[in-house]
DNA sequence: GATGACTAAATGCACCTGCATGGAATAGTC
DNA sequence: GACTATTCCATGCAGGTGCATTTAGTCATC
């Protein structure tokens, strides 16, 4: 039979996800209300201006960002209608393309960056002492999937995975 | 001017919206896969079972669950056209009204949480013990924002806040 | 008891998301 | 090379969500 889970669980679980969609909210509302774009957007640009080349197919982008594939098209297409982005065509394989970041799009993800790193330190960083950060890092990691990847946080930015 | 996270806290941003996004996701493919309506119908199954008289106003049972006025209008309305719950008018304030339990919306509640709690069991319980868990609410509950509620667990039951 | 401020709930609109599918190119197999 | 399976990406459709507004009833004050 299904064992239940223990009092002590059920109440981490609920904080999660009580918390997470807190300190969310607050966040992108902080962001929102800069005039800048949703997260989302802010965490494409971030991976494309990490690429080496500044472009990255689709298919990549969808994996760093963990996004089912129909989303990442769609947020391609905004990018690409607000002029942060490019579609180029990809030479080795047809089917395929490279998305690649313009100087708007660089520029904003600086810009946004100075609102983002604000709101983390305002709603986590602030309410945290570093060991305590880690210790939550710890914990939090366990309950992370088998198939967890180390991603590297890279100083000064960082980016969720919606 | 503005000051920066710490990577300590930056990380524990990351961690907080990677994990909570794939525990979530886990347990609602569960709930799915078992043939179930989405967490919110839970919630608000059984915030309105918990009621000593199986009623609310929809008020109300907005401020319980956290939501947006038009969310909970609009969820009442899915849980009523499939017989979950029933409207009914208040006498007391004639533009208000009352939301009640149906019996299939108690049954419905007592088998999802079968369901639901095995599901947290194996998404959290499993991978943390309940000194961990105890740990883990606790650094949560620093995020959580000044105006926190302390919700009472009730033994057999977990909701979460969407 | 009229007027204006407020609260309860619903809804039109735009956008976003999930799901399923489609078209196009490639890879594998014989 | 023909055939099938697979990969890459786009998209139609149904439903969910946020925002702003509307409708209806209540309350306060005069």
């Amino acid at each position: 039979m299904k064992r239940k889970p223990s009092t002590e669980a059920t109440a981490a679980w609920i904080r999660l996800m009580r918390v997470q969609t807190r300190v969310l909210d607050a966040v992108e509302q902080d962001l929102k209300k800069a005039g800048f774009p949703p997260l989302a957007w802010y965490d494409a640009l971030l991976e494309l201006s990490r690429a080496p080349t500044g472009e990255l197919r689709p298919v990549e982008l969808e994996r760093q960002m963990l996004l089912p594939q129909y989303s990442t098209s769609r947020l391609i297409d905004r990018l690409v209608d607000e002029g942060l982005a490019a579609r180029r065509e990809c030479k080795m394989d047809k089917r395929g393309q490279f998305v690649e970041i313009t100087e708007a799009g660089r520029e904003l993800q600086k810009k946004m960056w100075s609102a983002y790193s604000a709101a983390i330190e305002k709603h986590v960083g602030s309410k945290l002492s570093d060991a305590d950060a880690i210790k939550l890092c710890g914990l939090l990691d366990r309950l992370g999937c088998s198939c967890s990847e180390a991603q590297s946080p890279a100083i000064g930015e960082g980016a969720p995975a919606r």
